[in-house]
RNA sequence: GAGGGUGUAGCUCAGUGGUAGAGCGUCACGUUGCCAACGUGAAAGUCGAGGGUUCAAGUCCCUUCACCCUCUCCA
């Protein structure tokens, strides 16, 4: 989904630049590459694998562990989540319940010269009325569309007036090549019918005949909604509260394109938030907001993110409002990419999986209902409406790398990261000056100090090769947001530089006081 | 799926049918006094893959794979 931005918009950054440096850095990764790389699939390196661990646990800290940082939702109470982690392959009825194998069965055939695609059994041809049309053409057409009259006219100048009739395409047995398509002048440019799949198949067993065929999760929510009654039946939440599943789905998408933009593997990170019907449009409310502040507070601060509200006619039948946080990249400038929906699901899943398992998950409230002479309320059964923000992580991965790549020709290392402290896979490096007056020794020690006070952060890094600038333009291209180095006055003054990556400007700070420095810069 | 473009060292790219190249990066040694510094050297290639034409193919032909762009699709 893309829409268009501003008329001011910067122009765009080099896709090439940041594809060149997240494979040089260690970023990202063709998969198979050496076996000439595998469509749809991407790796990530050392840098871009904890980069999209920190991405991870941002999420897992700012949605499961104190959710929406303490606040309070428009309850007036803190916002209550917990996890799950459900499994890539599920029962096959899931898909069935949620819709996602009857919405993507349906056969479509293209046409190679209006490059139009329809719906295979949407399309009707009109033949003469003995059903032989002999050498000449027939006319496909869909129903209700301009193409319907314009084809019956051509039909009807080719086999007369009243000789036609019209039979669904599929029933036509002749060669492909006699068929003009529905937006179509010249016969055979219609392609035969092909199954889109968008859903991997896979079979479970060893046996794996075609009864045993199931799929991989197209999404992580729907294991979400599989196991709400248990997560309401054996812990001790209350509505409304959310439940969190963080892990990997599969497309089959028919163009994988745009880097790792549209991957046919990702990780999604999705929430359900179930609350009461008549509190579920602030909750909407609630959750839109936050999680587009969310995304702003680590990094994605400017013009490049919106939050673009769907009009009526784009909503689904049973949301009451649907919302996509949305990046401009640098491939969809100036329209913008979608990183996170956050729908208004109403009850919609429940219900789907309650009529096909046949499992009661109605919620019995007893927090509501009229109250009772012995202060109890009476309590009230319901199938709570869902708040869905689902994120893509590898999306979010690359937005944040699409953001932080800075190309500054006036400076002595023209391409950055700059990545939020927190987000940055190296959070700081260690170097000496110079190789040699004990600067190492010094350099050493206090790496080894960084390391233990900040490993479960990320890595400190140190490096005492080559010129003081090579090794400063190193840590510009990983992201590396803070560099220590230790010279002559460290020697005697006990003091370090700090030098920020953005703005290479440096401070002193006691060595003492690295640690400290630091841990204020990563918000710790 | 359709059309167009690209594919040669980690990156960016030269390479006219006749010995596989450059810049940058990486590594080593020397030097060093805050921004890809300098010197000397080294490693690094299935020329995307497979087949064909040819005495000879990175180069020409066919097939195929991947990436980029434009359509199409995107629960």
């Amino acid at each position: 989904m893309t829409t268009s931005g501003p008329a001011s918009s910067p122009a765009p950054k080099s896709m090439d630049a940041i594809m060149a440096l997240c494979k040089r850095r260690g970023f990202i990764y063709q998969a198979s590459e050496i076996y000439g790389g595998i469509n749809g699939f991407w790796d990530y390196g050392p840098l871009g694998s904890q980069l999209k661990k920190n991405l991870r646990e941002a999420w897992w800290q700012d949605m499961i562990l104190r959710p929406c940082w303490g606040r309070s939702g428009p309850n007036g109470a803190p916002v209550r989540c917990v996890p799950v982690e459900t499994r890539i392959v599920q029962h096959p009825k899931v898909w069935e319940a949620s819709g996602h194998i009857a919405g993507f069965n349906d056969p479509m055939v293209d046409c190679r010269e209006t490059k139009g695609r329809y719906r295979y059994d949407h399309v009707m041809v009109y033949v003469p009325e003995s059903g032989d049309p002999g050498d000449k053409p027939v006319f496909a057409y869909v129903g209700d569309q301009p193409s319907e009259a314009r084809q019956k006219k051509k039909a009807e100048k080719t086999f007369g007036a009243g000789a036609i009739k019209s039979v669904p395409l599929a029933s036509f047995p002749q060669p492909w090549g006699r068929i003009i398509a529905p937006d179509a002048e010249k016969p055979g440019s219609l392609t035969e019918p092909r199954q889109f799949n968008l859903m991997f198949k896979t079979y479970i067993g060893a046996l794996a005949t075609e009864d045993d065929v199931a799929y991989l999760r197209p999404e992580t929510a729907q294991g979400i909604f599989v196991q709400f009654k248990n997560v309401v039946d054996t812990t001790r939440v209350k509505v409304p509260f959310g439940i969190g599943n963080v892990g990997t789905s599969f497309r089959n998408e028919v163009t994988p394109r745009n880097f790792t933009f549209r991957s046919r593997e990702f990780e999604q990170a999705e929430l359900e938030f179930f609350c009461h019907p008549d509190e579920s449009v602030a909750w909407y409310k609630f959750w839109r907001d936050f999680r587009m502040e969310w995304w702003k507070s680590i990094g994605l601060a400017g013009d490049n993110l919106i939050l673009r509200e769907h009009e009526k006619d784009e909503l689904s039948h049973y949301s009451q409002g649907t919302s996509d946080v949305e990046y401009r990249f640098p491939f969809t400038a100036p329209g913008f990419g979608e990183l996170e929906g956050i729908a208004h699901r109403g009850n919609y899943d429940l219900t789907q999986h309650q009529k096909v398992s046949g499992a009661k998950l109605e919620y019995n409230d007893t927090e509501r209902g009229e109250l009772l002479p012995n202060g109890q309320r009476r309590g009230e059964r319901y199938l709570p409406h869902c708040i869905e923000p689902a994120a893509g992580l590898d999306r979010g991965v690359l937005a944040l790398i699409c953001e932080a790549y800075t190309k500054d020709e006036s400076r002595p290392s023209p391409e950055l990261l700059k990545l939020h402290p927190r987000l940055a896979p190296i959070k700081a490096a260690v170097f000496p000056l110079v190789a040699k007056d004990g600067m190492p020794e010094v350099a050493e020690t206090l790496h080894t100090e960084l390391t233990e006070r900040f490993w479960r952060q990320g890595a400190i890094e140190m490096d005492e090769k080559q010129s003081i600038g090579k090794r400063y333009a190193r840590m510009d291209e990983a992201g590396t947001p803070f560099c220590f180095t230790i010279d002559g006055d460290t020697l005697t003054g006990q003091t370090v530089t700090v030098r920020d990556r953005d703005s290479g400007q440096q401070q002193r700070v006691g060595l003492d006081k690295v640690g400290d420095f630091l841990a204020a810069k990563l918000g710790l």
